[in-house]
RNA sequence: GGUCAGUUCGUCUAGGGGUUAGGACACAAGAUUUUCAUUCUUGUAACACGGGUUCGAUUCCCGUACUGACUACCA
């Protein structure tokens, strides 16, 4: 009996969401999306010491750039909430005693000191401390104390954490999607903390209860997880839940893109690419840090990158629209190693989305970035100017920037440029073609390419003898489109005026 | 240190007992071009190592090395 597919990004608001952050959403929703299930946004802040004001919205505000839609949860509400842990603090309780009740877990009155020097002590003699059934006979916990003794301590106010009891050597033979088998012995887990003494639960009790009262079917989250799979798979056992315990997915990390370790946040702007979707200023440092979106990434080109990073469609398709990427997405394709994340690829990508991009949508964007100058030009030239343009960039803004000569006549003349073309017999050649230029009435680029054309066979010349210097002197450098194309656009008048004001100011 | 994972061109990856080990990014060269790009073509470049199993292993098994994660009253 198939249950229905629902599935959960579970993200703790402890500062900006980053790349592995959405990667680990966009699977789940993909996920989602291919089976027909749910995709929940659920906050795990049981953390208070580490909660980032603003971090929540981010979260939001960054899956719905990303075209995420969240079916149920934070920010969308459904019948299984609240889904924000903090809300939900009394239900953790309630669960953990029944723990307790059932003998699977125990009353812990150790203080972290205490249990930090042990550790330390252990640390000295080279040994590892846990907290498991060959030491917790002698700590202080309900287990050695006499009913009484605990009822005092308990009503006393004692501050307190409830742990979990691990059996004793058990081995676990556990499946994951992605990893196949993979084996633990219960002897080398520690009694985890489920319930810390500021009454709030730990991640593992929350999710735990969390998944079950909502109803999840799989959990699809990153590999630092792993390790703790047993604890939950035991968890779900010692609530009586097996029969509707989700299955697990660990998906690999994204690695630096040089050097040790996995993505963090301090790479990105140490070496110049985004590492979160959106900018975000820490509100208690101030520091700020890049975004996708700020810098010019389309959020189709963020995604499709992201979903290449640890999986692949089988097949040498790179490019994917999100509808595509559901209809092809499983886990069976998700690699088991980590990626190392690639900054030159994303821009790859990007400039993919920007070549796809319709001309109008693109004249839209660059006429937006002309307004915010207090500049304005005719619409359909735009859109002449993006198609003629596109390809050669990775960004809408660098598009923008490397048109102003379209827009403006240019300011200054790029100087190794017109050393190297504006030579000793160039003015009288310009002024020539200046000439010819006011006597042309039709500046399409049928025409100007046959008069010109003509005029300079004529003389015998190279084209490039006349379209370097004529380039110069219209654009201001030795780049760019066609000049046939640029006179065009440009028109008569203002063609006139740049070749009037180049022969006047270059020697 | 312990536990658990992982390891195919520089990077992302396909593949999988017999292949010229495929693609993409990056890089290089050539072609086209009025410039700069684009585009096209081509090229450089990989199965971590050692043992098995097998007629045959990059693919399966075992070790080693390396890498990573985890080892909190953080998630």
């Amino acid at each position: 009996m198939e249950r229905k597919v629902r599935v959960r990004f579970a993200p703790s608001p402890t500062g900006a969401l980053h790349l592995g952050g959405v990667r680990t959403a966009l699977f789940n929703y993909l996920f989602a999306r291919h089976y027909g299930g749910d995709f929940l946004l659920r906050i795990e802040d049981t953390d208070q010491n580490r909660y980032v004001p603003g971090a929540e919205e981010y979260i939001i505000e960054s899956l719905k750039w990303c075209g995420l839609t969240v079916d149920e949860g934070v920010g969308t509400g459904g019948e299984y909430g609240p889904y924000r842990q903090s809300e939900r603090k009394e239900i953790y309780k309630q669960y953990a005693l029944q723990l307790v009740e059932s003998g699977n877990a125990y009353y812990s009155f150790d203080t972290a000191e205490e249990l930090d020097a042990l550790r330390k002590e252990c640390e000295g003699r080279g040994e590892t401390f846990i907290y498991n059934a060959r030491s917790r006979s002698g700590l202080k916990n309900s287990l050695n104390m006499t009913p009484e003794e605990l009822k005092a301590l308990l009503d006393n106010g004692a501050p307190y954490v409830i742990r979990f009891k691990m059996p004793e050597n058990e081995v676990l033979e556990l499946h994951d999607i992605i990893r196949g088998e993979v084996h633990f012995n219960s002897s080398l887990l520690d009694d985890k903390v489920l319930y810390k003494s500021d009454g709030m639960p730990t991640y593992h009790l929350a999710n735990i209860v969390d998944d079950h009262l909502m109803k999840i079917s799989h959990v699809i989250r990153g590999e630092e997880w792993l390790p703790s799979l047993p604890l939950h798979v035991l968890l779900y056992r010692a609530f009586g839940w097996e029969d509707t315990m989700p299955q697990f997915a660990h998906l690999p990390l994204i690695l630096k893109p040089v050097g040790n370790g996995k993505l963090s946040k301090r790479d990105g702007n140490k070496m110049g690419f985004p590492v979160f979707p959106m900018e975000f200023t820490d509100p208690e440092t101030g520091e700020k840090w890049h975004g996708y979106k700020e810098d010019g990434y389309f959020p189709e080109a963020f995604i499709n990158m992201l979903a290449l990073l640890g999986w692949n469609p089988g097949t040498e398709q790179e490019i994917f629209s999100l509808e595509e990427l559901s209809r092809l997405f499983s886990l069976e394709h998700v690699n088991k190693s980590g990626a190392r994340f690639n900054p030159d690829k994303a821009k790859w990508f990007n400039h993919k989305y920007l070549i796809a991009k319709p001309d109008a949508e693109l004249a839209t964007l660059v006429l937006e970035k002309l307004n915010a100058q207090g500049m304005t030009f005719e619409r359909a030239k735009v859109e002449r100017i993006c198609s003629l343009m596109k390809e050669r960039y990775n960004f809408v803004e660098e598009l923008f920037q490397d048109c102003m000569f379209f827009f403006s006549a240019p300011q200054e003349y790029n100087e190794k440029d017109s050393k190297k073309y504006w030579k000793e017999d160039t003015p009288a050649l310009m002024k020539e073609l200046l000439e010819l230029l006011k006597s042309i009435d039709d500046y399409s680029f049928a025409n100007t390419e046959k008069v010109i054309s003509e005029w300079i066979n004529g003389k015998q010349l190279g084209f490039g003898k006349v379209m370097n210097p004529f380039r110069v002197a219209i654009i201001g450098s030795a780049k760019g489109p066609h000049m046939f194309d640029v006179i065009e656009i440009i028109g008569k008048e203002e063609t006139l005026r740049r070749m009037e004001k180049a022969l006047s100011t270059l020697k």
